[in-house]
DNA sequence: ACGCTATACATAGAAAGGCGATACAGCAAG
DNA sequence: CTTGCTGTATCGCCTTTCTATGTATAGCGT
């Protein structure tokens, strides 16, 4: 087993993820690699070359807001959704869903194939 | 809603489809397209210059083998699954299970916050 | 016979995003 | 003071999908 997912999966969920975790709530670059990474059991190791790219596109395209602030002891960089953001979540979420289920009626059949461990 | 998935969605789990159909018997490029096609409802629509670069890669790495074949009218060529090719589609497919299992337990609360259509 | 469409395989160049490497700075512990 | 974690940031490389284009044949209508 993989002990982390390959670059080509991330790409086109990744945003989606992030979105995920902005939706919890308001927070920073570094936190926001640690929170993909615990809520993914170490699987999702997206790299400060990866994240803070998407983060300024992502602000680019008015999905997301940031603002400095230091009183929290140390300077960072706080990100939160927007409005536009928050839509954005939801369609995204549904498109998600809809190919999640177009592979897995791809896959189901070929599954039948092999002795399949119970989930 | 789109009426067709993006590139980058597309993106890491083409393969995983594409063995998916050779694993339910040998077929050639053109066929294969509209297999995706057809088993995903018009949503996948990957094309010949995304599909054939492909197969050729999928080939060189000894996951699938080819032989042209003339005596079926067409000239085609014709594919399929090599014994690491078939593993190679176990094994992706786990992984593509965890990672949605993965991307699932990131959008489930958010899912929460919107009214949920049943599917 | 001719043109049109669908079939069938192929390559080239562009675009996009994740990756590793690298940089820099603040702070804490030894 | 040196090591290490925190925190943000950029650069060039690599991979994969896209569009556009090229080539060729089969079948059909006119």
């Amino acid at each position: 087993m993989a002990d982390r997912f390959g670059p080509d999966l991330l790409r086109g969920s990744l945003d989606l993820m992030v979105l995920s975790v902005l939706a919890k709530g308001p927070t920073y670059g570094y936190q926001l690699q640690q929170s993909l990474r615990d809520a993914s059991r170490e699987q999702v190791q997206a790299q400060a070359g990866t994240l803070y790219p998407l983060l300024h596109r992502l602000e680019a395209d008015g999905l997301i807001q940031s603002r400095w602030e230091e009183s929290t002891g140390r300077k960072r960089k706080w990100y939160e959704l927007t409005a536009a953001g928050d839509r954005r979540l939801s369609s995204q979420a549904a498109e998600w869903d809809l190919y999640v289920d177009c592979i897995r009626s791809l896959l189901d059949p070929v599954r039948g194939r092999m002795p399949k461990p119970a989930v």
